[in-house]
DNA sequence: CGCATGTGAGACATCACTGTCTCATCAGAT
DNA sequence: ATCTGATGAGACAGTGATGTCTCACATGCG
């Protein structure tokens, strides 16, 4: 139910209570039973989205082996998340929430984390910082999901396409 | 004025018009004088957007030289208006008009041309598709400038960030 | 079958926001 | 000093959305 109702805002950030309660597949009555309020909906899913984001890290077990196979693991688990991703990524209202904030600064250092340990296992560069690489690596992961969600990448390609992205560039290297 | 509309904007999308008004500098008279609703306010935003992302790339001259220093120019005139391209990327419902929508796609083409014309010097790897690549774009566009807005990262840094992660990932080349 | 729980639909009061209007004020030009 | 055009502030009517409530219905369980 959720998901459609992330989905929904994070196309038309301006829906109603009562177009999100249709796309969600419930009526607007049974909405409002379970939450309170746009506010208490919005938190709620925000807090999914984190949750999701860190079941995903747990999955791709970051802390385990070279850096960049745990890298390719995370955008693994992590492309079928992209839609939560997206929305949390636009839905910058959320950091209203010092609660969500805090939640969602945890999770983007779990993924700093990893950038440094590949920046000092040699194997990332280290001429980019880890919260911009963080940075890329949510931009790219929300960005395709909008690309997905919009057709124009077929979703059995995304993960693919951004880890190769991510990691090597749009370079293509000398043989 | 219609800078600060889009910031905040992007930041909230649902902010009244009053609250629009207020960032722009200006009274909820004066904006409904200029603009005859909120409809009317995101499509000429929209407007101004794509006509800046356009002057960009008249700026970058893309079809000119190497594809590589096409693309550096591009992102160098691209950064300043990351606030636009962060708001086009996430007001979805733009999309809802033909005629921005329409634009849209032909800024986004003109980018995608770019990467073809790379891929066909031999400069840019082929299997990333253009319409990805574009994506990608886009998104670490977009993705910056969020995080220039929200003080993660540098404003001087962030076109050479975009830059070397777009071409080279986030993998350290072996010497 | 009866009961408990949850839901959908719709009515209705409330509220936030919008659109319009008027009037006073201000800035610039003459 | 006067005029013109633009603006801000606030009042007010209208509108869409929200929050609450009631009632009928459906489902699952004992």
């Amino acid at each position: 139910m959720l998901r459609e109702a992330a989905a929904l805002l994070t196309r038309r950030a301006t829906a109603s209570m009562d177009e999100i309660a249709k796309a969600a597949g419930i009526s607007r009555a049974t909405l409002h039973r379970h939450f309170p309020g746009r506010d208490a909906l919005v938190r709620a899913l925000g807090e999914l989205g984190i949750r999701r984001m860190n079941e995903a890290m747990d999955a791709a077990r970051l802390e385990e082996g070279d850096a960049v196979r745990a890298l390719r693991r995370l955008v693994d688990a992590a492309m079928p998340e992209a839609g939560f991703l997206a929305f949390l990524y636009s839905e910058n209202q959320l950091y209203d929430d010092a609660e969500l904030k805090a939640g969602w600064d945890a999770s983007d250092e779990r993924v700093a984390a990893l950038f440094r340990r590949g920046q000092e296992q040699g194997v990332f560069r280290i001429d980019l910082p880890a919260v911009w690489l963080t940075e890329a690596y949510t931009a790219l992961i929300a960005g395709c999901g909008w690309a997905v969600e919009d057709g124009r990448i077929a979703r059995r390609d995304s993960a693919h396409l951004v880890t190769e992205t991510l990691l090597g560039g749009a370079l293509r290297r000398q043989s």
